[in-house]
DNA sequence: TAGTATAATTAACAGTGTTAAGTTAAATAA
DNA sequence: TTATTTAACTTAACACTGTTAATTATACTA
């Protein structure tokens, strides 16, 4: 009675087609510059065989985005963490989130502006993966708090300050990549330890 | 001899009819969202017709954004400011300038995050409005430096971590209006607070 | 082998940005 | 005033878009 599992395998495996020839036009090309014929033309199906396993464009961009926050838990979690300092670690990981940002600028778009435009009113919902990075940045900083290394002690206010920031330099960087920017690593060292001495302060 | 200047009047102003539409439509219905031939109906024009006053449909949103910029900067120049106190310049001035984008919400995402796609490699060019609104935050930023408030001495460094702050809270505000952030006003002063605090120490 | 479920396709709809060609109206010259 | 040039504007069309309904092909069951 394997051939139903093996048919879900099948199916599976299509939904992964579809999903690896989506992302890599959607990064290469632009979300809005990729249309469901490309997509199904790269993987040689009928366009509309993606509706099958993909309600529309839009889910499809919601599928893909979700792999990246993966991908960014992931990459977080795989660092290396001192105990003992929990500012390194916050270092650590904001350099991390923006090197990740950078590394896929496309797929950080996508994620954190590009669909946020196209799924209005989604914020962070209980269980998404967007809540486990946010998560995992509210418990570096509550570490900081508790041991009194910040002056701030507002967990939530502080986890958003520091989003800010990274956020901000990270789509900066991105968008404008002609601007007259100081070296990058230096910029993004700056912007972390302005940030983490102000809140030190 | 007036007849060429009315001409060039009209000219002018069906211009601006087609700006005004464009920017009321990209605003409430997304730049994606906004067909040519849906200003065209606005403004009871066929749709070539706006082809006679912008090259397409990126330009048109140039221009619009143009527009925005010179509204922000123009927002910014009438700020009261403290000529002795230049830090305090400075943080009603990030105020302003989150608030602006706050209040303009899609203005602000076509402008910083929309038309960087749509335009790539635009760096705040030469004589640009988008460089007189960093240059504005440059000289700012510069007296706090001169008057040895800053530790920070470079002040292309310094303005750029401060314009990420303030970047990057606009944008999450905008874009993930219902996560649950802190008190909006709260949010804003603390990132701008923190920022300068990380500058000063 | 016949029947059935499901996977995949074709054809179509209403819409998109944009261009080339054509039309209308206004200003100038005879 | 009438003819001609010039500018403004429109119509028609092209090649494309996301998406749906109807249809065909394929694989499994009885």
């Amino acid at each position: 009675m394997g051939i139903k599992e093996r048919r879900e395998r099948e199916k599976e495996q299509l939904r992964h087609q579809i999903l690896a020839a989506a992302r890599e036009l959607f990064v290469n090309e632009g979300y809005e510059n990729v249309s469901m014929r490309k997509i199904a033309n790269k993987i040689e199906y009928s366009p509309t065989t993606i509706y099958l396993h993909f309600k529309d464009k839009a889910d499809l961009l919601d599928s893909v985005c979700k792999e990246t926050l993966l991908n960014l838990l992931n990459t977080l979690g795989q660092l290396k963490r001192d105990n003992t300092d929990p500012v390194e670690t916050l270092r650590k990981s904001g350099q991390a989130y923006i090197k990740f940002g950078l590394k896929y600028p496309q797929d950080y778009k996508l994620t954190f502006v590009i669909r946020p435009q196209f799924q209005k009113g989604l914020g962070l919902q209980e269980g998404s993966v967007g809540e486990k990075v946010f998560n995992y940045l509210r418990a570096m900083v509550s570490e900081c708090i508790q041991q009194k290394i910040f002056k701030q002690v507002d967990v939530e206010t502080t986890a958003q300050v520091l989003w800010s920031a990274v956020h901000g330099v990270t789509l900066l960087l991105i968008d404008f990549p002609d601007f007259p920017w100081t070296e990058e690593n230096e910029l993004i060292d700056t912007v972390i330890h302005t940030t983490i001495a102000g809140l030190k302060a």
